[in-house]
DNA sequence: ATGAAAGCGCTAACAG
DNA sequence: CTGTTAGCGCTTTCAT
């Protein structure tokens, strides 16, 4: 009978006990001590068996498992890390949402920590640098097991406390001259270099290139492929076509307007990322030019806008999601063992055609 | 001399002492008992000042600060939060990130918990239900102080739970029957009813509805808006008019599609959200209809993304921002002062009129 | 294989 | 105004 009543009771185990009133504080829980009383076993053992420890017996084990079940048990995070264990929660540390690819890499780390039971504290810098280092900070709080930091703009100011204290962390897309980190990026040179490459395969030769912001090293690696393609084809580099953007759309449109208003006009613009693509795709637009007719187009990063667009955007495809999912992954395996060393995964770029850009004649 | 050297340690107290060579665990960091050692006080007044209590000597209060700042203390948040303290940390529950709409309330959220020195843990339900009760199990492990849930889908099955803790969390953009909840959201409804309103006023009659999530408040209360326009202006509700869509792109395109096959093709179509609105715009140019020319196109929400499109969208704008602001603030009162009842702010919308409605001449 | 006991760092009465 | 003390829930030796 009183069995009959705590199965019942189970079946939504969560909607616990309401018979605490005011509970002036946290309502008292199921802890440890409650299955440890339940299962009639100490509460190290319970402790032994949800920390999957291996010398228990194992009707022991699938005693507490039961009753720990039964009483419908969730650990306590705070008391776990604080007595030693982890918190599982990592940190992810991004310059803002504001952006198709961001929330793309989000995404799959989201999905990826979910599968290893993990958390994810979200914190948010606009780009702004001494939220960055603030941030990094929160590891003294203990809130996180380790850090994701997803293109950090200063990142040489707090690798070294990162570094210092062994904490584990995984560069997002920016690489780090200290060689110590664990980096996930993308084959930037190369997309870079292909994308260039396609556009001369075009038959273009005016190509201009506007820049993501120059700190980040997927902005420098673009830049160098983007001149490699050229003078590997005995093109040469015209400082003039080559602006300095921010990854943002904005500059794209601004860059944009400055670049259709040449005498010696482009046929074509490769920028950094889609974003940016998308602000030059508007600024032609309003200037009276039609794409890819009047001027070709290629981003990069292939973002989920870029199929939004009109014309759809040709751009070099980034597995994104992936980046995210590999990061944590990385990250989890550092968690796991501090003391492995740190490695570097690159995924590899791939075009992705579609209406933004066009053949031309060498005549045009 | 000493002091020198403590002083120019402080310089980047974050980069904590690099002498612990391996440390299984966690690296001691410094605690409330070393500020406390510091200052010549117990650690109980250390505990007082860092927590804003009222009585303490002036004097006592400067000493202690100084000392914590000298040595860089930071709290542990586990141990203030299994002390009976607050964790500092809200719990965001999101369908997903896909989408400027839920960005934009994030970006919001985001902003005002870092005023208030709060930290985001984010949570992706991916429209998935198992998920969301799975996570609102997160506040039994006592991670969070609060929750945010932003457009949840299945409220009624743990708000119960959320209800009997007298745990605190706002509804965002969802309303919820039990009227126990605080609420934030927008004028639905009117927003709804204005924008038939203008197409109606630019001329149209024959005006479709492609519908939001039927599950959610703010989809059926925009359907009732839509049809109350139309009603007001004699205009009898055509259900062959109205698709249910689900606020994603992807239903847009594929209701669009019928609508443009329609023997009575209407002449506007109303789109529950932008997301939605930019699916039936890709719809409609793949049909070869051009807009506004053939087909005037409404949306919900003025999404970033609005404005990229081409022709740029005509929409509601509701102040997105503005509800992840309010909403932080909500819950933290609510944290705060766990009895005051709950509160409903319903923030108003506003019509963006750009580029893809235009007026018709009745005989058309 | 399992129990006992010592903290982890901090807050919140309870005494002065 | 400030020190003392008792836990919060859990992991981890150390015994047995």
């Amino acid at each position: 009978m009183k069995n009959q009543i705590l199965q019942s009771f189970t079946e939504s185990s969560w909607v616990m006990s309401r018979e605490n009133k005011q509970s002036t504080k946290k309502n008292h829980n199921i802890t440890i001590v409650d299955v440890a009383r339940d299962s009639g076993v100490s509460y190290s053992t319970v402790s032994r068996v949800l920390n999957g420890y291996e010398y228990v017996k194992e009707s022991t084990r699938e005693r507490v498992l039961a009753s720990a079940e039964k009483l419908g048990y969730v650990a306590n995070l705070q008391a776990r890390s604080l007595a030693g264990g982890k918190m599982h929660v990592v940190g992810l540390l991004v310059p803002g949402l504001d952006n198709g690819y961001i929330a793309e890499i989000v995404r799959g780390a989201d999905d990826e920590l979910f599968r290893s039971d993990y958390n994810m504290m979200l914190y948010t810098t606009h780009r702004y640098q001494g939220k960055e280092s603030e941030y990094v900070k929160s590891i003294y709080s203990g809130l996180t097991d380790g850090l994701l930091l997803l293109v950090p703009l200063t990142t040489t100011s707090y690798l070294d406390a990162l570094q210092a204290q062994n904490f584990p962390y995984v560069l997002i897309d920016q690489a780090d001259s200290t060689n110590r980190s664990n980096i996930v990026d993308s084959t930037n040179w190369q997309g870079a270099y292909d994308a260039t490459n396609y556009l001369i395969g075009l038959g273009h030769r005016k190509i201009a290139h506007i820049t993501g912001l120059m700190g980040l090293s997927s902005a420098t690696e673009r830049l160098e492929g983007y001149k490699a393609a050229l003078t590997d084809h005995n093109i040469s580099v015209d400082e003039n076509y080559i602006l300095h953007g921010d990854f943002y759309q904005h500059l794209g449109y601004t860059h944009a307007q400055t670049l259709v208003n040449m005498s010696e006009r482009p046929t074509a613009i490769f920028a950094a990322n889609d974003l940016t693509a998308i602000g030059v795709m508007e600024a032609v637009r309003e200037f009276g030019l039609s794409i890819p007719e009047d001027l070709s187009i290629i981003g990069f990063d292939d973002i989920p806008q870029s199929v939004i667009t009109y014309p759809k955007l040709t751009t070099m495809h980034q597995s994104l999601e992936q980046m995210g999912r590999v990061a944590v992954q990385l990250l989890l395996e550092q968690i796991e063992n501090p003391e492995r060393p740190a490695r570097r995964i690159t995924l590899a770029t791939r075009l992705v055609e579609r209406e933004s850009c066009r053949e031309i004649s060498v005549s045009e």
